[in-house]
DNA sequence: CGTGAATTTGACTGACATCAACTCAGGTGG
DNA sequence: CCACCTGAGTTGATGTCAGTCAAATTCACG
């Protein structure tokens, strides 16, 4: 409940060495998880996979406006999204990480709906959805599988939602460390030590919150002794008091 | 793309008439609209539309925690979904209206993550979503169809955290009622003159304002000519305007 | 027609934005 | 190796938009 305050977990908790085993092509996206794939079913997977494709750190993966083709799956590397309002200013709309798909958003329009661009080197599998349209037919698990997905980036969507429209800035920032803390560990990764991919500037417009005000969070949870804070490379001092700030049940710090 | 800030249409401009004029159960679902589907595809459809259900004013549909079985098409009346934060205050996260799908937030963990209830008495179609599921491996053109909706329900919320994120509380409003307007016109009804199905409580938790504030606002509004609103009455005097609002080109009125 | 709920309006407050100055890290070239 | 430069980040002073509180008014419904 606390943690579904934000978007949920994009994996299913699952070891990851399974995803890891397995999937020639994208050693560990979302497409490969679907319990219950036979190796054929896998094997087939596998083949309509398109081209391994590197975007380099500030590239973009795709724009609003371009005909959709093709979904995408990270395989390693983080990209934000955003959306562009009609002053030409930017609003972030989700951060992706390794195991993630891309692209969701283009299905209904055949054209993207928003700009994707990569935070850091990332390798992305192109996932033709003509292709997979076809075996979705096939393979009623992967059919269940990728509603599920899209289902959770609905799921996404409205935690930020209640993020944006309910919560006050220090509740925000507290959700927002959770929630990846809570994806690092999911994908086998320290849960209380990592590098922030992205800028204050970036966090900021995500959480509808000003650069000034993430850096004032972050040195007041800093002070307060919930996180060691330098540059990029953040630790969580007090995952259960974060855990604690993000429900509202501890609202001053 | 001033439009596109908002919510986007939920139902694709299609001539009214050719939706009523058809499906037997729910004479205006979206699952009806698939082009392309040929008679016989239409009766495999119906037949698995479940039992027609009427909702009472404030009635509830499903909550958070529900088990997930069925999808709902709306036939009639309004609806608005809400999460619950773990303080237990609401956040509205949608209004719904005829022809509009309910519950696909459900499909990734089998419960639902929303509360929705009816604004006013409505009804709608249960549509178990097993059978729903069989049919879509048959029915290439549904199951595009059938994407193409969750799709558009992640750009609508992608829309609102724009929203939310990125614009001030007269930007908002003026969004808000000029996605209202585009939907009744989509319906064939009058886009420059409809009833409020929500109170002014329920908008400003959407928008993520105070009661009062959309309380001045409709004032404001009001005073500056753009509308005339009596009660739950509201008219658009002055569509283009409101339009350049939600756009940011007109910034103060 | 009366009662409680919903809405409106006004006065005040506060949280976060804005503006501005400063610090620091990392890269570059002499 | 160091001085410089640049962009990211920090910190402080001030402003403002929308929230809060309170009271008046209108509406819906029995």
């Amino acid at each position: 409940m606390m943690i579904s305050a934000l978007p949920a977990l994009t994996l299913p908790s699952f070891p990851v060495e399974i995803l890891r085993a397995r999937c020639a092509t994208c050693s560990m996206h979302q497409l490969c998880l679907p319990m219950g794939l036979d190796m054929a079913d896998m094997d087939r997977l596998d083949q309509i996979i398109g081209r391994r494709r590197k975007v380099a750190r500030g590239a973009t993966l795709f724009r609003i406006g371009d005909p959709f083709v093709s979904l995408y799956a990270i395989r390693l590397g983080h990209f934000k999204t955003y959306q562009i309002n009609p002053n030409g200013e930017e609003q972030v709309t989700g951060f992706q990480m390794g195991g993630e798909l891309l692209g969701m958003d283009a299905i209904s329009a055949d054209r993207h709906h928003c700009n994707s661009v990569a935070l850091e080197d990332s390798d992305v599998c192109e996932i033709p959805f003509a292709s997979l349209q076809q075996l979705l037919a096939d393979m009623p698990t992967l059919l269940r599988h990728f509603h599920r997905m899209m289902s959770q980036e609905i799921t996404r969507e409205q935690g930020v939602m209640l993020l944006l429209g309910n919560m006050q800035a220090t509740q925000r920032f507290a959700a927002f460390i959770v929630n990846l803390a809570s994806r690092y560990e999911a994908r086998g990764y320290s849960s209380t030590k990592f590098q922030l991919r992205m800028s204050r500037e970036e966090i900021g417009n995500y959480l509808g919150l000003t650069i000034e005000s993430i850096s004032r969070l972050l040195s007041k949870f800093k002070k307060s002794g919930l996180l060691k804070v330098s540059n990029r490379e953040i630790e969580l001092l007090n995952p259960a008091k974060l855990k604690a700030i993000t429900a509202g049940t501890e609202t001053c710090i």
